[in-house]
RNA sequence: GGGCCGGUAGCUCAGGUGGUUAGAGCGCACGCCUGAUAAGCGUGAGGUCGCAAGUUCAACUCUUGCUCGGCCCA
């Protein structure tokens, strides 16, 4: 109380004295009277470098210089003869623009690459495009549709020519946009599926499959597309809800060894009546019950007895419109029973292909979630039916042709009969369609209705429905035994182990899919894309495997890429040795994954870019490609060289909108890497894409925008102040560190435990981490903390003084590592922070990893007076808050003796805390009031040798001295 | 429909093998400074750790179910 009292009237004391100046200076203007304005003798930091960074008008000029001085080039020539680092870049596809996902995917490649040319390896980044396949194709074809022109009219060497421009265009385009995201890389140089080396190599490689055997030509039910007359790869199918026919067939058992099965009907229930035509047999679960139900009533003629699956009765029964009461069971037993039951097709009658037994088969994949607990089986369009039908020499009939309709000469429904059309139009399968008319016609038909819901395969770019079709096509085989007694399968297993994953839960993903995963169907029934380029006898069904064949092949196709194919070089190619006549000239195209499985060959083998070297040390793409690229790259390295072109694989996860929710044009929630760009700066991607967890799924949205945009300004400002603090710093100013003070020291251990931190962050692409780690040292300890404290050394001291020198050391040492640790992330900032205090000292890109000067400190000693200064602010905030101290300056303290570390002086602590004075006390809180001492004028320090607000200190009086003296 | 992954303050993220009042930075609010000034400093308010059961003396951390979101597959 009594202090308080004391304490207003000094502080009214001192304002009535300030008053009074003022006062003086505003009646009389006599300046005798004014105390001096130190301002300009104050050493404030001075800098050229802007607080606003105007990021999208600044970066292209920065741009535009690293092209001038090459910096790519350059960078290789300076890292050349050091430790590699291959990041080989997985292909995008050529078509549209960059999106969100292709710039966290660059940038996150940029760090990588980047990080390791920092720590000194020479760390090449040749980017590449995917150029062949299916949606360029069909892009141009949606070009002739427009101009009304006929696809099929147009040649296909001049149709291959304008697939490839369109894949120019737009290979061009992206190179810009992704430029523009200060992705450093080999941009004049770049690889391009399309590339006749690049196809030539694909050739050879493909030709390596068939030398060792590991091709075959089958006939599998594939994901074919009636519309574009193709089959298609999984990856271009989507499903889709739809309303199809639900049928109920019954087949008339003509042989059993159950008696009461004689002469009664097994049922069948299928969404696709199209594939009745070839039917081939029925499937029962041998785990499954069936019982065998007498009607009193029946929805057909001659029907009296139907087999059924047990746990199916109550929805067949009510499909057929009969009641629990119109049946009675006349047999039941297991699904194992029915071996050696025959029934026969509907159309029996039909003669040939129809009269032939249809034997009751066991099925594993039969279940009773839906249909009647009996599957009907047509080995040509189902993958369990053909696999089934198969073990029981049942073979596919390839009756469906490439447009969806039945064969001209097939037995049921040809193509001339005027009912004929695709088997994907819902008129063919409809309840008065065609199979359906003709099966209730022979009294086949139980139940027939257009409202069964599923989900159903289209295809992804027609948005038609794709159909399992039985076509001939070449397969890689899994599973089939090499010459080192191994299958594909068993080496690619064995090549993840020696993987390394990151994150680590990517290895059980990929693994399982290669567990799982069928035989790999390479070819498609396409125009653009590499040849399989094979010559199979016509009398053998071999293909023909001769090296002088095989080298001329891939010479033909150097010379003219994928052309180099056509009819017009077959002899030539095939030699004198043999006729073109004996062989069958193979016109189908690879699945383009093998053309992307095959980069690791023609990019990093090839002698086109002779600092990349095989395997890589990193594939680095989004988790879809665990199906994709990893594993076709990994198959196809594999099958040719028996071991993954990968040491280690990073993925991301996906990038969703603010709400966590998948970004969709329809839904208007996209974010456009190139708007955000043109609005917040490129810098400002590549932060967000290192602030967030790439591991897993993250998000981006304006809010989030703002808050990286506000990280960014915080760092850009700890820039601007070491920048201006360093204004004139020269190296005569430099101190060795045995002889700076301790809090020096202490800031460079801090400095040296990031520099641990970053370091261990690159080698774990942890790179979340790394930004959060550099954000927040600039921001706790160097900005409130650091900088905060040595204010009053910078601004004050004079330019000689041993502590402002240390001081200014350690901002130096701080300035070169902080602008190394940011180059990777704000790759423009940084070169303008570098440049601004090094203009003529070249891109800070080039630079490497910095030395950090060891220096100890005991960390456990500064973690208690930092605590203890965090308190000591926590006692003054009362006093803040009624305004009886203003600046912590102010605030005499008293500190419990007991919490103050060893080897700190008084003096010391007031530095530290910023405070007029610090002293110890017994108590264990920590006392506050206002200094009774005035002002220096120039420090504004309060100290007792100052006799009046406004005057000197000694220090600063000695300083100013000197300075007026020079 | 199946498999896998995830849901911690407004935002971005930390939270070994379960154990005191769940942390950081940013943002926000309030205040200070006006000599880093569309900057800097300080203080503070924000979380039923997706929901619900269960195991346990004790769960953000283990189990199950549900829910929401995502990837892959059918």
């Amino acid at each position: 109380m009594r202090r308080g009292a004391k304490a207003a009237r000094r502080v009214s004391d001192a304002l009535s004295a300030r008053r009074f100046v003022l006062g003086a200076r505003a009646m009389t203007e006599k300046p005798s009277a004014q105390k001096r304005d130190y301002k300009d003798t104050v050493f404030l930091p001075k800098t050229d470098f802007p607080m606003k960074a105007g990021l999208p008008q600044k970066e292209p000029g920065i741009l535009a210089r690293w092209q001038e001085i090459n910096l790519y080039e350059k960078l290789r020539e300076n890292r050349s003869g050091r430790e590699k680092f291959i990041l080989h870049d997985g292909p995008p596809y050529a078509n549209g623009d960059m999106h969100i996902g292709h710039a966290l995917n660059h940038v996150l490649k940029d760090m990588v690459v980047r990080t390791q040319s920092l720590l000194g390896k020479d760390a090449p980044y040749v980017p590449g495009w995917d150029c062949h396949g299916l949606p360029i194709e069909w892009k141009v074809e949606e070009q002739y549709r427009k101009k009304k022109k006929n696809k099929d009219e147009v040649p296909a060497k001049e149709f291959r020519a304008e697939c490839r421009a369109y894949a120019q265009h737009w290979v061009d385009t992206q190179r810009e946009q992704l430029k523009r995201l200060g992705i450093n890389g080999d941009w004049d140089n770049p690889y391009l599926t399309m590339q006749f080396e690049s196809e030539a190599t694909i050739v050879s490689e493909l030709l390596k499959f068939a030398e060792s055997g590991q091709l075959y030509r089958g006939a599998k039910p594939v994901m074919w597309s009636p519309v574009e007359k193709t089959a298609l790869a999984e990856a271009e199918v989507e499903y889709e809800d739809i309303t199809s026919t639900q049928i109920d067939v019954a087949f008339e058992i003509v042989k059993t060894d159950i008696a009461d099965l004689e002469g009664a009907h097994a049922v069948i229930w299928t969404t696709t009546p199209w594939t009745i035509p070839v039917n081939q047999a029925l499937a029962y679960g041998p785990e499954v019950d069936y019982v065998l139900l007498h009607l009193n009533r029946s929805p057909a003629e001659g029907i009296s007895h139907i087999l059924i699956g047990e746990p199916l009765m109550a929805s067949v029964l009510s499909r057929l419109g009969l009641e629990a009461g119109d049946v009675s069971i006349a047999w039941s037993g297991k699904g194992a029973q029915l071996a050696n039951t025959v029934a026969r097709h509907p159309m029996h009658k039909l003669g040939g292909f129809y009269a032939a037994p249809r034997p009751l088969l066991p099925g594993d994949f039969v279940t009773t979630d839906s249909g009647t607990g009996l599957v009907h089986m047509a080995p040509d369009h189902g993958e369990d039916d053909f696999d089934l039908c198969k073990a029981h020499g049942l073979e596919p009939k390839f009756v469906v042709e490439g447009d969806g309709r039945y064969r001209e000469d097939w037995l049921w429904l040809p193509r001339t009969d005027e009912r004929s059309m695709s088997v994907i139009n819902p008129k063919f399968n409809a309840p008065d369609g065609p199979v359906c008319s003709d099966l209730r016609e022979v009294g086949a038909l139980l139940s027939a209705s257009t409202d069964y819901q599923h989900s159903y395969p289209h295809s992804w770019r027609s948005k038609a429905k794709v159909i399992f079709r039985c076509t001939p096509q070449w397969f890689v085989p899994m599973d089939q035994k090499q010459g080192d007694e191994q299958s594909l399968r068993e080496k690619a297993l064995a090549a993840l182990d020696e993987t390394r994953f990151v994150p680590a839960k990517g290895r059980n993903r990929i693994g399982s899919m290669v567990e799982g995963r069928p035989d790999w169907v390479l070819s498609r029934q396409r125009a653009w894309g590499v040849p399989i380029t094979l010559f199979v006898d016509r009398k053998t069904g071999q293909y023909l495997n001769d090296p002088a064949v095989n080298a001329r092949i891939i010479e033909s196709i150097r010379a003219n890429g994928v052309d180099g194919w056509d009819e017009e070089h077959a002899a030539t190619i095939l030699g004198p040795d043999y006729d073109l006549d004996d062989y069958e000239r193979i016109t189908d195209i690879l699945d383009v994954w093998f053309d992307s499985g095959s980069t690791h060959a023609f990019v990093l083998e090839s002698d086109r870019w002779p600092d990349l070297t095989w395997p890589a040390d990193l594939y680095l793409e989004g988790s879809d490609q665990h199906r994709g690229w990893f594993q076709s790259s990994l198959l196809e390295s594999c099958g040719t060289r028996g071991r993954a072109p990968y040491k280690a694989v990073l993925t991301h996860g996906f990038t969703m909108d603010g709400k966590g929710e998948k970004m969709s044009k329809s839904k208007g929630n996209t974010i456009s890497p190139l708007d955000t760009m043109r609005d917040y700066g490129a810098d400002i991607i590549r932060l967000w894409a290192l602030s967030v967890d790439y591991t897993e799924d993250h998000r981006i949205g304006p809010e989030i925008l703002k808050g990286v945009a506000d990280n960014y300004r915080k760092l850009r400002n700890t820039f601007r102040y070491l920048l201006g603090a360093l204004n004139g710093f020269d190296e005569a100013e430099r101190l060795p560190v045995s002889e700076m003070p301790e809090l020096e020291r202490y800031v460079l251990s801090l400095l040296g435990d990031l520099d641990a931190k970053l370091k261990a962050c690159v080698d774990d692409f942890d790179f979340n981490t790394y930004t959060r780690a550099l954000s927040d040292f600039c921001n706790e300890d160097l900005s409130a903390f650091f900088f905060d404290i040595r204010k009053d050394s910078l601004y004050c001291d004079a330019p000689t003084d041993t502590g402002r020198r240390a001081y200014r050391t350690v901002l130096d040492t701080l300035f070169h590592a902080l602008v190394r640790y940011a180059a990777p992330v704000l790759v423009f900032t940084s070169e303008e922070v570098w440049g601004t205090r090094y203009p003529d000292e070249g891109s800070v890109h080039l630079l490497e990893w910095p030395e950090v000067p060891a220096a100890e400190a005991d960390k456990a000693r500064w973690v208690a007076l930092r605590d203890l200064r965090e308190k000591v602010t926590e006692a003054i905030e009362p006093y803040r808050r009624e305004k009886t101290i203003r600046s912590s300056l102010q605030a005499e303290v008293e500190v419990p003796a007991s919490a103050v570390p060893e080897g700190f002086s008084d003096e010391d602590l007031a530095d530290l805390f910023i405070t007029a004075t610090v002293t110890r006390g017994q108590g264990d809180g920590v006392i506050v009031k206002p200094t009774d001492m005035a002002k220096c004028g120039r420090c504004w320090r309060h100290l007792p040798e100052v006799k009046e607000d406004g005057d000197a200190c000694d220090r600063c009086e000695s300083v100013v001295e000197g300075m007026e003296a020079a």
